[in-house]
DNA sequence: TATGAAAATGTAAACGATTTCATTTTTGAT
DNA sequence: ATCAAAAATGAAATCGTTTACATTTTCATA
């Protein structure tokens, strides 16, 4: 395989000189130019990444944390990112870390190692502490989820609104008993929904019901039955549910439907994120559309700033209420 | 940011010994090698990936080529490959070609300008001729889909043998109207279905009917429902369908409830991938797994082996039929 | 033609590790 | 105490770029 130095040899020139045609220096003459392009074309050189990414103290490569690849609420956030990375330049490193703080901890020392020049976490579980620590040093965002006041620049939504107006569009459709399908309160996403939740309620006149509320172990759909199996054996049965993730709505779902109710005849439900499946299902699915690929172009964007060394603000992004199939009674 | 220097200075030794200690062999001295840790301790010393790829030639990173992260599919896959490729001390860097020669040679030159390793490609439009040639001097594998004959060792199952089980099963319930939703036949994958489709019916009599047949564009729910939505409108209607992909069944399934049919009442249908989301639809889907996950440590596997210039040879992994309701007629 | 500024090119030092080969130190047997 | 073999350590080259600085060439002008 070829290198710079012979390029530089059989062009007849130095090699400073072949490392200014390739980045486009134009302190070149043409002739010159012209037989270092000839050298590289006819030695079929190609520069090494190892080689400038060295001397350029960079790996160009930035980590995106995520929890699981299988939640594809995940999916157009990533293609946002990706789309920036890539027009500047830089490639993603998809880092799933099972919310464990252990894989974690891997992913973390690829920019410790320099391997990648800094991270996009979408983690909700990720350990604060450390992610505090090690933005000191390196470019770190967060999005969609963040850790309240701990400095580190984020990218979301306005949660408590938006479950805010998922849980008053049920009310105004005339439903009073609402389950609320959440997740551990750990999460800021959780407590700042149950908030939303509660608002709406309130402001019907409905005190807020703790039998209603069913907090699931993670959004997979198989929570997503758990819960409703809960939900549908309560004495005094919801008329709707709003579930914090659209992978728990369709869980939901599938247990309404296999056991003989109907959406929203018996039962409406509302879900978050607006995934492509929710649009799959039969019902369609009433969510909270998050703009997740907006989302992933401004994380992407942010991280980029900060890697230059520039500071950068929060941003939150608008939603918006999809209404379909599953609240159209 | 300390370096590999200033450690050796710190703690009295040269940069050989460190750098021995950093890969813990064994020819360092208790004493030399306490001194030495004590000194990456105090002045929080990570060593750097680039200069050591740089002097190592390589960067421990693999890609991954899929025509897009949309599909499901290829989640488990990825699961898989990234489980070895830790365990390996490798990262994967996932690429989305959106089936496009142009973001393809994005990536493929990457692996020219040593940005990575080797490359697992799952494309099935990938450019077949590109591709050969990368592979004479670069690891490549192929995985789930391959260009047949091209010396690329790739890792699948038997496409003819498992669309032949799949309409077999439909034959055996009774159906014999039984229309294929396949796509474009430039696809290997989408030739050896055809002809299982084709091997059942031919063993029950039947002949191939081509007004049966339908071809989509891509793989996703949309196109499934495009098609569908024509099947229906046949005169002498089918009473099955077979899709090539769990996308195109779940899209078929929606389009047949929304047209007020009944699953498998009044229409069968079967998929192929098995795809979670093929577990919560309304009804669950019969379908055709692929062992994903073992394909994707399989391909991490050869793709290792190949980096480290063994020769490998390609693998055809077992498949399974999964009953469910949607043929549960 | 000589001159000086501007343009083009070259030299050599980084970047941060690993590893070969040479050298020093330790060890155990005599 | 001596010595050879074994173990531990170090010096310096190397991986392939980029770039600051020095040097040479070009070219318009006097």
């Amino acid at each position: 395989m070829a290198n710079i130095q012979q390029v530089a040899k059989h062009a007849g020139v130095s090699v400073a000189t072949v490392s200014r045609v390739l980045n486009g220096q134009n302190t070149v003459s043409s002739k010159t130019k012209m037989k270092v392009e000839e050298a590289i074309k006819e030695l079929n050189y190609e520069p090494s990444m190892l080689g400038r990414n060295l001397r350029n103290s960079e790996s160009r490569i930035v980590l995106i944390l995520i929890p699981t690849i299988s939640n594809p609420f995940y999916l157009e956030i990533i293609k946002g990112i990706e789309n920036i990375a890539i027009s500047h330049n830089y490639n993603i490193l998809l880092c799933e870390t099972d919310s464990d703080p252990e894989k974690e901890n891997i992913y973390f020392d690829l920019v410790r190692k320099k391997m990648a020049d800094g991270i996009i976490s979408m983690d909700p579980a990720v350990n604060v502490e450390t992610l505090k620590q090690l933005a000191e040093k390196y470019a770190i965002i967060q999005c969609s989820e963040y850790g309240g006041g701990i400095g580190i620049p984020y990218v979301t939504i306005d949660n408590e609104e938006a479950s805010y107006r998922a849980v008053k569009h049920l009310l105004q459709i005339g439903h009073t008993k609402i389950a609320l399908m959440n997740t551990d309160e750990k999460f800021l996403y959780a407590r700042e929904r149950k908030m939303g939740y509660e608002r709406a309620l309130k402001e019907h006149g409905i005190e807020m019901n703790n039998n209603y509320i069913f907090y699931t172990k993670d959004l997979g759909f198989e929570n997503g039955q758990q819960a409703m199996k809960k939900i549908l054996n309560l004495k005094e049965r919801p008329t709707a549910v709003f579930a914090v993730s659209d992978l728990l709505a369709i869980g939901a779902l599938k247990e309404i439907n296999a056991s003989g109710l109907n959406v929203p005849g018996d039962m409406a439900v509302v879900g978050f994120d607006k995934i492509d499946f929710s649009n799959m299902t039969n019902p369609t699915l009433t969510t909270v559309a998050q703009p997740m690929y907006k989302m992933g172009t401004t994380a992407a964007k942010m991280l980029i700033e900060k890697i230059q060394g520039n500071k950068v603000d929060s941003v939150v992004l608008d939603f918006e209420l999809v209404i379909r199939e599953s609240t159209a009674g």
